[in-house]
DNA sequence: ATCGGGTTCATACTTTCGGGTGATTTTAGT
DNA sequence: ACTAAAATCACCCGAAAGTATGAACCCGAT
């Protein structure tokens, strides 16, 4: 019941306790003497701790979207089986399979063209295109959602 | 070099340019008769400023995550098991190995080091060592290597 | 024959990585 | 208290990766 204010009340307790030492500076004859800096230095903290609370009000969370929690269990320790129908699905072809499998190794753009025996530009649309079907913008994503997914083992 | 103090620089720039604003409003005689509602609202605005640079330096951001459903498919096997004998042998850090486990789930350098508060900088101080330690040279090397020695799942 | 998908390649540009170096600060163990 | 390891950060540079766009060629299907 008091947790929901405590903030609050804190707050009101600091700003009521701030007064009351301003009170009492003021009995002692300080203010008078040092008026503005005391003034200032209220004013200083006040605004401070008005700043913490706007910054703390005023932004807005990040929105992380988080996917897959419908789970399909399959067994690993069977010979690995590949997902056809989805790579049907979405559309991959077969010479960005290859790709993939090559990247997956750990094998850098010129050495999986090397390897081809094309261009590292060809790989490099191959893998824009991979990227894009799988919804990725990176190789190391690309290749842990080829794995989920079941395209590589 | 200068990038360390870049903040400080920026707002001691600010200050001088609103000590000049305040110089300028006190020769057009306007200071004399406000002097302290000027004052004070310099101070106010201040003082706003760091206590909402303090409240973003101080605290985390707020993470709010949208779940979105779709199809994962995922494994039967046994479950993890790190290696913790071959981490202590190969002498990977605490984090050093948390380092590990973002970049496996496709994050950048930057995205790590905003996870983990830290400058991205540092991050790839970590994975330079970490590539050092597990003998490759790049990142997808890298996790293919922790996961078939058992340091990643 | 032509139309679309797949493959190939290029060029230009931006961003990210990785290597190397040096430095300061924290933490933990003797 | 001192030391060693771990963690932090900065800066530079070159290489690799990724983005965008355009274009040529082949091949099977309409």
């Amino acid at each position: 019941m008091f947790k929901k204010y405590q903030l609050l009340i804190w707050y009101g307790l600091s700003l009521a306790l701030l007064l009351a030492l301003l009170r009492w500076m003021e009995l002692k004859y300080l203010l008078y003497e040092h008026a503005f800096e005391v003034y200032a230095v209220f004013i200083a903290v006040f605004f401070l701790i008005i700043g913490i609370w706007l910054s703390k009000k005023l932004t807005r969370p990040k929105i992380r979207t988080e996917v897959m929690e419908k789970i399909v269990y399959r067994d690993t320790s069977l010979p690995f089986e590949l997902n056809q129908k989805l790579v049907y699905e979405l559309g991959i072809s077969s010479r960005e399979m290859e790709v993939l499998q090559l990247m997956a190794t750990g094998l850098s753009n010129q050495e999986i063209a090397a390897q081809l025996f094309v261009s590292p530009n060809t790989i490099k649309t191959h893998l824009a295109r991979l990227f894009e079907k799988l919804d990725v913008g990176k190789r190391v994503q690309a290749i842990e959602k080829a794995k989920r997914l079941g395209l590589i083992p």
